[in-house]
DNA sequence: CTACGATAGGGAACGTTGTTCCGTTTCGCA
DNA sequence: TGCGAAACGGAACAACGTTCCCTATCGTAG
């Protein structure tokens, strides 16, 4: 308690380690973006010359540096939405807004989409942490959007959310497949005929 | 030239050949039921009381397996695109219920869908045939669906199908994500206001 | 019925992954 | 300046797809 942070120990780390922690955050981030999210461990580990054990030391397993490398993207995000319901004319037009933000972020990472949505244990932390963050704002969103009768009722955030996450998969690389003409449709499939 | 079929040698096959091709296509058809898509090649092995080396020998790689084991499936899926356009009411009904039959036929098959629009390389054929096989048929219904005023006529038959494949990911084993509600969802979000 | 050559098979071996282990180095404090 | 704890590096492990090579089997010609 000594220290004004959240109350637990915090028994500050050392120097070198702090350090080898921003350099893994840089490499990774920088290996995603030129190899993407699955890029292998010891590339990571290569990029930012370190051994591949101080990866695991610093975060349990991938899915937690993927999670550090994009958090402050996540969190912009979350905090979007309620943004976007008060300055946006509709709320329907909120949503769409917001959900093309969530689009945008996740076609710009290589991959991420798919490793998103894989049922791959280790990625389940990952999977947790985008919903517990984003499926809420979604909700808020889809609450006010179909209180105001612009669209169904009956739409599950974390249904929309995992079906928008789902179609970009892929979306990266290739010219022919546009993921954001797709959500669009979905999303003006939710709307009441009025 | 000799034979009647398609003009290639088809130096017919030896007996234990043909018979372990058979053994493989159920063990794979079994395991993959029981362990999805994407099970190990030993475990299909294993099953079938081969080694992996056979596997290998009757189909080139996993994606030739799989396409082999679905094909019937799959087959049966393209030719009820003209049935339905022939007997249902409307083009875009038909379109629906096309949609339908390959979503049914996606989230009853383990994994399927995931490997589908994995970007891994070596499912590139499994990926070329399910689209070369399916996506005639979905233009043929998008366009009989745009003629009639029904939908937008900006719809890419590719990526219509890519789109509902990958709401399909997930969709086994997990309750509370029902890809055919998103799908009927996009698919709504097709038509055009009348 | 037998022997032989081509065909097919089995399983070990290779290369690549994520992850863990352990001996060594480095840091930070007294 | 020395020492214990923290952190490190890379080898080691396990699991995977795929390939290789030697052996067993099949089908046929004599």
């Amino acid at each position: 308690m000594t220290d004004g942070g959240a109350g637990r120990a915090a028994p500050r780390k050392r120097a070198d380690a702090r350090r080898n922690e921003r350099t893994l955050l840089d490499a990774a981030a920088a290996v995603f973006v030129t190899s993407g999210v699955e890029a292998p461990v010891r590339d990571i580990a290569a990029r930012a010359g370190v051994g591949v054990a101080t990866i695991y030391r610093h975060f349990p397993t991938r899915a937690d540096l993927i999670i550090a490398v994009y958090r402050h993207q996540v969190e912009a995000c979350a905090e979007a939405g309620p943004a976007l319901l008060a300055g946006v004319a509709s709320p329907y037009a909120a949503l769409g807004r917001w959900i093309n933000l969530f689009v945008d972020f996740l076609v710009t990472k290589h991959g991420l989409a798919a490793v998103l949505h894989s049922d791959d244990a280790g990625f389940d932390t990952l999977h947790a942490y985008f919903l517990d963050r984003l499926v809420p704002v979604c909700a808020h969103l889809l609450e006010a959007a179909a209180a105001s009768g612009e669209i169904r009722s009956d739409v599950d955030a974390l249904e929309l959310m995992r079906g928008v996450g789902n179609l970009c998969i892929g979306a990266d690389n290739d010219p022919r497949y546009d993921a954001r003409r797709l959500v669009d449709f979905l999303i003006a499939g939710l709307r009441l005929p009025h």
